[in-house]
RNA sequence: GGCGGGGUAGCCAAGUGGUAAGGCUGCGGUCUGCAAAACCGCUAUUCGCGGGUUCGAUUCCCGCCCCCGCCUCCA
């Protein structure tokens, strides 16, 4: 089946093919670090995550770029509130951003380029003053330049908004008396005093460059004046994304984007998670009610990414007792595959490419999952019947290796905390003297620490439950 | 008001013009010292509501209701 991909542009599932054969140019909307970036923010990086490792599954060489967005008016202030130069204050929330990604398990980027990189300034300037001399851009009089809208035909087209309807949300303050139309966009921001001593250079005065212009001159630096796939949550495609294009199509006169990917927003109590309601959760908040990265991953990766995701703490529950499930068939597919030979030539004809088709269908992963799920019944089946030989146990676990490549949520194996260490090999020798009323009770207090104790043919195991410390 | 996404069991969630995957939870059974895990069985005559097309619709069409998002610096 080939790869398919819905496309907010079009807004029509397409039939994806990257321009060069084996290879795919791949740009994501990285964060704003002016604080730490929240789960929501996350599940797109995760939607992104396995954008990329699928590609690659189908044999696809991924190039992929994310920004870090480092200067705009939050970061700005809080660098100011803090009292600290901005780059320092933005370090910070950079350093756990990438602390965060690594514990969700995110393949990095390529590249992360900063905006405040100067050698992106220099093509942010670069790209700013031909859209000027083309005629798109215009400096107004509180010196600022702002990208001309209404000389852009094509404005509009990607977020399906009609220039002339669109209504204000009072969201933003608009400076209506300096632009030609109140949709013209910042691309420089002039100078002024609250910038402190953030400013660069520019044949336009002291000042910085716009939010949307950063993205263009990023990709466009390492990826090229066409790209792809360019991913991000669904509420960049207003006007974030559309900018892009104007800015992008306007310097190069070239289609900027094949495909454009967008994911729909988590949820929290029905509400859209974001900062600004103040409603979110940051992966240390998750981690911090005994709950893993690979948890989280699976949680927030386990839903289609074109649907909201409402995120409760049942759901978290939820990803860690199917992980378990998980991690209790591989435990037992290799007490029975471990040791055979690998069918290795054959594992796909004998494991199908189910999991994979429906992923290449706009990422299915409910559907990928569904297959994994029936595998793991129908093998658990098969042993309990002592049906299933080595060789067999062997290809399925061969396809696990394949298909976690892209879902990475095996284990890993952590240790056990000290005390639970403890009760288990108390219990175990409560056991041995056949003290079973003695093991009980410790069974109970590893289940009151989140423990689990259960007795195997092959002895006792130790797996960790809903809400472990 | 304009533009999107969505409403499928207790919860989460696939899916198809031909009679509802999967996960979590619960209950019963096998197994077990007892449990757990695993397996088996049960849990939506029904897919927001009302019409229409059709031999047949949850799926296509029309109308309506509800939820969420975007509408100029939010992933």
């Amino acid at each position: 089946m080939a790869l398919r991909f819905f496309n907010t542009y079009s807004r029509r599932v397409e039939e994806f093919k990257p321009r060069k054969t084996n290879a795919v140019d791949l740009y994501t909307c990285g964060p704003t670090v002016y604080s730490r970036a929240h789960i929501g923010n996350f599940r797109a990086y995760i939607f992104e995550d396995l954008l990329q490792r699928h590609l690659e599954a189908r044999g696809l060489k991924v190039h992929r770029v994310m920004n870090i967005t480092d200067v705009d008016d939050k970061t700005i202030r809080g660098a100011r509130e803090a009292k600290i130069p901005l780059q320092k204050f933005t370090q910070q929330f950079k350093d756990a951003f990438f602390e965060d990604a690594e514990k969700l398990r995110i393949k990095p980027a390529n590249e992360y380029p900063a905006a405040t990189d100067q050698k992106y300034v220099d093509k942010m300037i670069a790209m700013i003053g031909d859209l000027i001399s083309k005629g798109l851009a215009y400096q107004a009089d509180d010196k600022s330049v702002y990208y001309r809208i209404k000389s852009f035909p094509n404005y509009g087209k990607l977020a399906h908004f009609n220039l002339d309807e669109l209504q204000s949300t009072g969201r933003v303050k608009h400076d209506e008396y300096d632009k030609e139309h109140v949709g013209d966009f910042a691309l420089w921001k002039a100078w002024d005093q609250d910038d402190g001593d953030v400013k660069w250079d520019s044949p336009w005065g002291p000042g910085r460059p716009g939010w949307h212009i950063e993205c263009s001159a990023m990709a466009t630096a390492l990826l090229g004046d066409q790209i792809d796939i360019h991913c991000g949550g669904v509420d960049n495609i207003f006007p974030h994304h559309e900018a892009e294009i104007a800015q992008s199509e306007g310097v190069t006169g070239k289609k900027f984007v094949n495909y454009w990917l967008h994911c729909a927003h988590l949820l929290v109590d029905g509400q859209k998670m974001a900062k600004s309601l103040g409603n979110f959760y940051t992966v240390p908040d998750v981690t911090a009610k005994g709950f893993t990265g690979r948890e989280l991953r699976y949680a927030l990766m386990r839903v289609h990414y074109r649907t909201q995701l409402n995120f409760t703490w049942d759901g978290m529950n939820e990803a860690l007792e199917s992980l378990g499930r998980i991690d209790d068939w591989l435990e037992r597919l290799r007490g029975v595959g471990e040791n055979a030979e690998r069918p290795t030539s054959n594992v796909e004809r004998q494991t199908g490419s189910d999991f994979e088709d429906a992923l290449d269908d706009d990422l299915n992963i409910s559907a990928a999952l569904g297959f994994l799920f029936e595998t793991i019944r129908e093998t658990n089946r098969a042993m309990d019947e002592k049906k299933l030989d080595e060789k067999t146990a062997a290809g399925w676990l061969d396809w696990w290796e394949r298909i976690n490549q892209t879902l990475r949520f095996e284990s890993d194996g952590a240790e056990l905390p000290d005390d639970v260490k403890k009760l288990a090999e108390a219990r175990l020798q409560a056991r041995l003297a056949k003290d079973f009323r003695k093991s009980d009770e410790l069974r109970d207090q590893l289940n009151a620490l989140g423990w689990e104790a259960r007795d195997t043919k092959d002895g006792q195991k130790i797996t960790r439950r809903a809400g472990a410390k």
